[in-house]
DNA sequence: TTTTATTAGGATATAATAATCCATTAAAAA
DNA sequence: TTTTTAATGGATTATTATATCCTAATAAAA
């Protein structure tokens, strides 16, 4: 994994949101249960989520969680780095201290192409077209 | 980075070995000032390569590290390995449970390519391939 | 109005990683 | 032989990430 176990919980937990019914209200404790996430961990980044305003939060019995609009138009690579900052660190694999685009080390620009795929990867599609290619997946294999 | 600092400090101190020449001996205070890495924490990272037998240490006056044949020849992919254990993570960039060859996600087989690739660059060139490469960078910008 | 269910928020605990400190061992130089 | 220098190894501390717990706020149902 490219981004940490937060990232990927918040990740998991909007995929999740994005793939239920519109309008549905699923509770915190839901998503953990199914996507096997610690229950009280999961509260915590869905209470960061709401702030940012990728879910919308309902107290109360019979409240939950929903996805935004904002969340569904955003790539994964916008949710992760506003869950835990920047995703992929910019330094070379070799880690060399004085690598730089005009002292480069040898394996500099086959790294920086890498990064560019990846960052491509993650931050081209939204939640709702990943969800949606998903589901469909689903549907077919069940 | 796709590795932890002890892997990245691992990897400097190596390719910073890699580039001395040869027979010198090289103590871990002048690394760590040079790569600028915490001096007591390489310390230890070097031991644990000791063992492994990426370098050879001498103690003493006029002791200190130089690479070994094995570690020249290693490649960057192998060296973190066994420093930190398995360097990325297997798991889809989506993160979803379900995901599996058979059960895709959407973005399984662009992140298996992905994967694939940064493999490849770290583990085709040999240390010692890098360090000369780079050698030659340093020598072209002095 | 009271009870129940659910999120919000603060405090705390645990685990992994990173970093430091100190005493010991070994080798060379004085 | 004594002193100095450097790695070794054990213990400790710091930092960050992960996870849990408890109380408050809020909303619906009884």
């Amino acid at each position: 994994m490219i981004y940490t176990k937060t990232g990927e919980y918040a990740i998991r937990a909007i995929l999740f949101l994005a793939r239920q019914p519109k309008e549905n209200l699923i509770m915190s404790s839901e998503i953990a249960k199914s996507e096997d996430i610690p229950a009280h961990y999961l509260a915590k980044i869905l209470q960061r989520m709401a702030k940012y305003g990728y879910v919308d939060s309902f107290k109360g019995r019979g409240g939950g969680f929903k996805i935004t609009e904002l969340a569904k138009k955003s790539s994964i690579l916008e949710i992760v780095e506003r869950v835990e900052g920047p995703v992929i660190n910019l330094k070379c694999v070799t880690g060399l201290k004085e690598c730089s685009d005009e002292n480069p080390c040898p394996l500099h620009e086959e790294w920086a192409d890498l990064r560019n795929r990846i960052y491509n990867l993650i931050s081209s599609k939204s939640v709702q077209e990943v969800a949606e290619k998903y589901s469909e997946t689903l549907r077919r294999h069940k």
